[in-house]
DNA sequence: TACCTTTGCTTAATCGTTTAAGCAAATATA
DNA sequence: TATATTTGCTTAAACGATTAAGCAAAGGTA
């Protein structure tokens, strides 16, 4: 109610007639200190109703409890549930994070970075923006001493931890599962080739087609920024075609939605006339109809490593870091989108 | 690379053998430093690449520039848009954001204004999680004398800040919009009774029926949680009535979505048989098939407003917080779902 | 010349906590 | 009984910045 003064150690200390050091060790169960004043000290504090000021004790012990974590976006699931789990893993060590959205903008992951070791935040969890090419302000990071790990897009020659999944296989399986349904001429909408993984989509997408006898055909191959517009957009395209497909891989759920609606739109029938799979698995590809195929990216489980993977780091201060990569097995989940055989009868 | 020391003011100061007190008010341009000192330090300081520490600072002046935003979800289009917002406009002003999920939860809700208020932040931006009913928890905030501001799901008796939706007329429109299509027998998927906004729907939606001679049916009201789960098995009520509704508004786009999924499973014509209208044009209002009519909620504003709020509170130190509603009025976005005329077509 | 202002800095305290070092009293050991 | 160890605290210096107060030198005024 009142603007009082808010209660420090001092006052804890003043009215125990002890020192701000024995309540401060009180306060922390240090074993010096007596069962005795440990009670009282925790009595008082009770009483006066004592909050521990962050910034001191941060200030003091040079480290502040906070981790800053860096998505290109938050309104996504991926990146939502993400962020929860990450949550969930450092708040039981008793770590706080501060999220920050790039915006799919380099310039604003930047000034995230900035702001985020400015708030002297213990570690940098991050994925980076589709604008970002060069690596090297994150360098920033490293050089400050504190951990860095990196996940989905942020696979990296910086020598920091990466978590992600294997892009590379998931094509493969996509592909796979396409030509079991029949699908002879496969277009694959990726994402940008600056970033590693969607560049491995696209390896492994053409890798795939060569494996199976396909032939590569150029034409079939976009690179979009995964938007619902772009994937409308690189749709319109593909249909634009002499020699259409007869399935299109999306690298991302979204552009993916894009793209059914103008299948839909143009009376073409999924996945009879065109399978379409998408990437990502996002609530929505459940929702929609027909279906959508996609890929299980764990999100949960990425969210969980990376945290943990920092905590591990934390822990070993001083070492250089090292590149260590934990790369997870998607799943491919099959829908109605790119299923022949449900869908017919 | 290595993990040398980083630079203070002190070894500015000792560079230039002038006192520490002279470089901080150099690099606060302050008048009393002369030009030739401050460019120097200026210099000394990029030289040896001076970051100020924030901690130190925040704790003198007793002030972390920090502001903590409380959110049930991010991966709604209107939170994330939100918070984008409410971050544009803060950064401006030099302050930073901490984003937290209560993930829907009252428990989560209280921990995070715990860790807001530890991690001494000057204002907390807040909407409440769906289990919350009891917002006396926030006065822990109140008590700590920095800005509270409320949005969307927190209109309050705390007296504090509010932004949000003119909840009751949107109903008004949507009940009109409805009657203007024919409709007689409208249902209501409402959000919980005990959330202010939701129950304003409510009252909006039986004082428009009023309004409009249409009885009043109170199997036609259902109190939803509003997700997509909850909206399918709503829907599924609604249909299992002998007196079926010709027209269902629902309260919220996820729970709209899966309402509109049952109606195609159940190959009912969206909207010649029941039309559909939901609330928050989110953006996959505009993607699913048929078009979700929806309320446009305007997040982007209430970010903007919600974040210059709290600038205008955090200027009025000491002032006690008094009731201040900012109330905005949505608008209804008419698409497939509900629009009979075009879909005739 | 004598006094007042202004300029441009310094000194030192402070924010609230942590922690190394030290010290007196109590207890254990020989 | 004399000495060593343990217990339970205190003292005081940090952490890095900010800021009120003060002071010497330079410049202005009468």
């Amino acid at each position: 109610m009142t603007n009082k003064k808010r209660t420090t150690i001092k006052d804890i200390a003043n009215k125990l007639d002890i020192s701000t050091a024995a309540v401060s060790k009180a306060l922390h169960d240090d074993p010096r200190i007596s069962v005795k004043t440990k009670t009282a000290v925790r009595r008082v504090a009770e009483e006066l109703n004592y909050q521990p000021n962050h910034l001191a004790s941060a200030l003091r012990r040079g480290k502040s409890n906070l981790v800053g974590v860096i998505v290109p976006k938050t309104n996504s699931n991926f990146f939502s549930s993400l962020i929860q789990n990450i949550e969930e893993v450092l708040s039981k060590e008793g770590y706080n994070i501060i999220i920050t959205q790039s915006n799919e903008s380099f310039e604003k992951e930047c000034d995230n970075i900035d702001t985020l070791l400015f708030t002297q935040v213990d570690g940098i969890i991050a994925s980076m923006a589709n604008e970002t090419i060069d690596l090297s302000y994150y360098e920033k990071v490293k050089s400050k001493g504190i951990p860095l790990v990196l996940f989905d897009r942020g696979e990296n020659n910086l020598n920091v931890d990466y978590i992600g999944i294997n892009d590379y296989e998931s094509s493969h399986m996509i592909i796979e599962h396409l030509i079991q349904q029949d699908c002879k001429r496969i277009a694959h909408i990726g994402g940008y080739k600056h970033t590693r993984i969607f560049n491995n989509r696209i390896r492994g997408y053409i890798d795939a087609l060569k494996k199976y006898k396909l032939p590569f055909d150029d034409e079939l191959l976009l690179e979009s920024n995964l938007t619902v517009e772009d994937g409308r957009k690189k749709m319109h395209e593909l249909l634009k075609l002499k020699n259409r497909p007869d399935a299109v891989y999306v690298a991302g759920d979204y552009a993916a939605l894009g793209a059914l609606e103008v299948l839909k739109e143009q009376k073409i029938k999924v996945p009879q006339e065109i399978a379409l799979v998408g990437f990502g698995n996002e609530p929505f590809t459940d929702m929609v109809s027909p279906k959508i195929t996609s890929i299980n990216q764990y999100s949960n489980e990425i969210g969980k490593l990376a945290a943990q993977t920092f905590l591990e780091r934390v822990k070993q201060t001083g070492v250089r870091q090292t590149l260590n990569k934990k790369i997870l097995n998607a799943e491919i989940i099959v829908r109605d989108s790119s299923n022949k055989k449900t869908s017919l009868k």
